[in-house]
DNA sequence: TCATATTTAGGACGATTGTCCTAGGCGGGT
DNA sequence: ACCCGCCTAGGACAATCGTCCTAAATATGA
């Protein structure tokens, strides 16, 4: 099937690129990885950039379904709020090895002044609002995106330094803390 | 001088790998930007790990320094962690375009799996060791390694999120936030 | 069955990478 | 004035990069 090798190329290339950073990843790369010539590359791929464009796109598609799923399996906004805290936890072995793949990449392009550092961005925004919708949920109105973005930083902040350090028990430790600030937060809701 | 021209190299080598990154910074990119033909590094460095190293020795140096300065201009600790949050506002503009560039630094190495990934890491075991040692200071005795490592996550997520979405209110509302959060900790020491 | 379109493999291409060699220039010390 | 050691320039080197072309294999449809 044509489709099937170009889903493979794209599901390699995501890997990749997360555990080795998307420059460093090279055709040949992919291609030992996938299992097919370098030359086919390009009759599915015209350039390096269009690879690119194809995991965003993936990741986006499978940010929001799981965005999606987590609207569905937890009816209380702060338990979807605690669904995302705790990938942290889940992710817990790949992030320490390899940092955020959202965060990772974004920092990667936007170094590399890449044109696509907007589309990486636009992971970062799916996260942020939904966040800031579930936290309008709970009745935090004009502070919503505030507190997204907040929360949204000190996940990124946890993955940084669980990966510099490998540190497991910093990671847990930083989740809970987290809980506990929403806790905190939705305790006072309506005050400001 | 021949101390001038190795000099030179580094601090070039320096900037040009926070604002491009490691890979991303060719002996060439170095060459031109220092005005010395591309044979004149052999000399210099063998390999550019070599480069690598001396960069990362040189933040080191820097960043000690800075520290130092710190411990001297403000002899209240509370004040010298806030002089350590505020690298983010000082930095600002950078921080937008670049990063943190310890963090990248260490998220690059980990990723291209570089033996100096340790090295790097010891750039943020500076400020991790160096926080610490004010926190206890200020009486959090066992607590104090904990906190240093939060309010360094912390500043890690706000220069991530400021870096990707190019955002200076997100920034100094963060700031403010940790400003507040260091005032709260300090009010209730010795609780635990 | 045959013509057409899609998918594949393999290699050529110019450019760039990190590394390394050689020869010349410039300096200070005897 | 001479020599010796450090510094520099320029280019060669094999390897790898992203890109692109061609031809064979395969699938599709009338």
């Amino acid at each position: 099937m044509a489709i099937a090798t170009r889903d493979r190329i794209i599901e390699t290339a995501d890997i990749l690129f997360y555990q080795q950073g998307f420059e460093a990843t090279s055709f040949a790369d992919i291609a030992l990885a996938v299992g097919i010539s370098r030359g086919n590359f390009y009759h599915h791929f015209k350039t390096k950039d269009d690879i690119l464009d194809g995991v965003i796109n993936h990741r986006l598609a499978n940010t929001e379904q799981m965005l999606d799923r987590w609207e569905i399996e937890g009816d209380d906004p702060a338990d979807r709020i605690r669904s995302f805290i705790h990938i942290l936890i889940v992710n817990g072995e790949k992030i320490r090895k390899f940092g955020c793949p959202v965060g990772a990449l974004s920092s990667e392009l936007a170094k590399l002044n890449h044109a696509a550092q907007s589309d990486a961005a636009s992971l970062f925004t799916l996260f942020r609002s939904w966040l800031s919708r579930q936290f309008e949920r709970l009745g935090f109105a004009g502070r919503s995106d505030f507190l997204a973005m907040h929360i949204l930083g000190r996940s990124q902040g946890v993955a940084t330094l669980a990966n510099a350090f490998n540190d497991d028990a910093f990671l847990r430790s930083e989740v809970e803390l987290m809980c506990l600030w929403l806790d905190e937060q939705i305790a006072s809701v309506g005050k400001y």
